[in-house]
DNA sequence: TGTACATCAGTGAACGCGCGTTCACTGATGTAC
DNA sequence: TGTACATCAGTGAACGCGCGTTCACTGATGTAC
């Protein structure tokens, strides 16, 4: 992993300021050059198009979060404690990453990165469904793919309240059994 | 219910035709109009900005949706049955309305409507969260709310899909049992 | 050590474009007398 | 029946605006000889 440019890097640090205090419909050019305080030149200087500039931006949150997931399975053994460990480490990345809501949701929107949004999501499907002992894996592909568009609603109602929500988190657990 | 003034109606019937054609980003006055075959001032006769005229939309959307639902269930003895009825008329709506994409998913990141789906998304809640035959209230309530947005995810797979999922389906029965 | 050239991140004025909105106007229909 | 006026949906040219993108240029740093 090579240290990315430091203007790069003081873009897409901008992006995720920009994501945390409005929506990413405000995340223009004009807005990004502004907050990074540079020229605007220097916006394509880094990036092909603004497109471009959102799916790096979608995959740096994304990566980051999954790297979080797996530090926080790895000592543990397969089984309900290890997948709760997973998806509480999910839902906590998400708390201290306040894009989350722009970047969660808002971008499904922006046609450029639905193709992105869609092949973390099946990422994030196939590593819960990995971790269930299936005996037909389809089912466990169709569970997870509910599971993880549940898991998100948790965490963009999670955001909105700014702290966990246990009551909610509780359910999750209980849907999560019944799989 | 007074009937709505024709060319209003052709303006909202022009919005839900391109919704089902593209994204909502595409639903720019220009487009409307053009579908509606009207001129552009006509569009300001009949809605005061371009806000209101989504709220518009997404309103008919949801009313359409929720009588589906009343038609389905009103026959039926509370229970797990009907809360399935009721489900299965949401999801059988969504599956008609071609437009559901866009009208479900990718408004969300309109600021404008954000409110109005929010409410609706509260409405369905509070429908199926009375279903429950819960000892604590608050408990039904939030697991409702983590329901309803799973039960939106299958909507959306199936809009893709183009036809009824029964595996997610019966994952969905599974989760709505154990809730 | 000094000169010439290459590289490349950074600059910011300028561009065309499509957007949402406005507004003076038209023309059909209804009402008053 | 005819005339005058009011109402109101509909028109479309024109508006200002902010957008994403381009491009000729700058200036610092590295390289060759």
């Amino acid at each position: 992993m090579s240290a990315p440019h430091p203007t790069r890097q003081a873009l897409l640090d901008a992006g995720v300021r920009l994501a945390e205090a409005s929506s990413l419909a405000n995340l223009s050019v004009n807005a990004i050059v502004g907050k990074a305080d540079v020229a605007k030149g220097t916006f394509y200087v880094h990036f092909a198009d603004r497109k471009a500039y959102l799916v790096a931006l979608h995959r740096g949150f994304h990566d980051d979060l999954l790297a979080q997931i797996r530090v926080a399975i790895e000592p543990l053994p397969p089984g309900n404690e290890r997948i709760r460990a997973g998806v509480s480490a999910y839902l906590d990345g998400c708390l201290k990453a306040r894009a989350v809501k722009a970047l969660l949701l808002e971008s499904r929107a922006e046609p450029e990165i639905t193709n992105e949004v869609q092949k973390r999501n099946r990422a994030f499907s196939r590593l819960l469904a990995s971790e269930f002992e299936a005996a037909d894996a389809v089912e466990a592909a169709g569970a997870a793919r509910l599971l993880v568009a549940t898991i998100a609603e948790l965490a963009l109602a999670e955001a909105e309240k700014g702290n966990p929500d246990q009551a909610l988190r509780r359910h999750l657990w209980r849907m999560l059994a019944a799989r």
